[in-house]
DNA sequence: CGTGGAGTTGACAAACCACTCAACGTTGAG
DNA sequence: CTCAACGTTGAGTGGTTTGTCAACTCCACG
């Protein structure tokens, strides 16, 4: 019931039929270092690289986050601009929501912006 | 409009009407660590220390996490476990939801779970 | 004056993060 | 055999995080 993040993601690369040191030159880093988080010599890699090793690999980028348990720095910082997000979000961590729930809150989401501009993140 | 950390810290630390040296003391940082914070000369602390700080400030630690753009490292990990989740989250940024809107999503999140038993958190 | 509390500053550093580099072992095709 | 592609490993590195320590200055009070 619980694999290693490694582990996984060997899965990943076992299917997408790519070699270790193919994936490596793809998404930029060295081939050893690929080998090292396969086997959980390493702690998995930052946000950013997760995703473009998705990328190559040809999988959502969100798996490979969830496996490593990590947001992209962007995200976690946009989240946290508003204390009321913030509130929200330990309400949802404590409630332990399963995937379809926050499907459910996802529509919730779209519903709220019916007909209005959405606004620009980040610094307009 | 947009005032720094530090200023923002400041402002609070002197409303609960304590001194750096004292607040220090009582969060287990150094006094001068405070000092250089309220002039911006160092960036903000870990999102744990800011838990700490909040708590002998008599100030709701969500307060201090926006203003210094973070999110408690267990919060990051528990919301990345669930793809589903991290694409929420994902579309929600994207959104710059108001804070109303966050409320409003939080009322949401306490209507999906109306009489059954709200799950634990991390390990049981 | 001088003593004590408040705040500020420069120098430093341990720990961690996210990797790279060079070398070695293993396996299968020709 | 031998050569190449694949994978594994130990050692090391450059940068950031998250602070500490010691040494100041400034100000009010007696």
């Amino acid at each position: 019931m619980s694999d290693t993040f490694g582990s996984t993601f060997r899965e990943k690369r076992r299917q997408a039929g790519i070699s270790q040191r193919r994936l490596a030159e793809l998404a930029g880093v060295d081939f050893s270092y690929i080998s090292k988080i396969e086997n959980d010599r390493l702690p998995a890699p930052s946000a950013e690289t997760l995703i473009r090793l998705a990328q190559h690999l040809g999988c959502p980028a969100e798996e490979l986050l969830a496996a490593a348990q990590k947001l992209p720095d962007e995200l976690g910082a946009n989240l946290s601009r508003e204390p009321a997000a913030v509130r929200f979000l330990q309400e949802a961590s404590d409630l332990a929501l399963s995937s379809e729930e926050w499907e459910s809150m996802r529509t919730t989401l779209r519903g709220l912006r019916e007909g209005r501009s959405p606004r620009r993140r980040r610094k307009p």
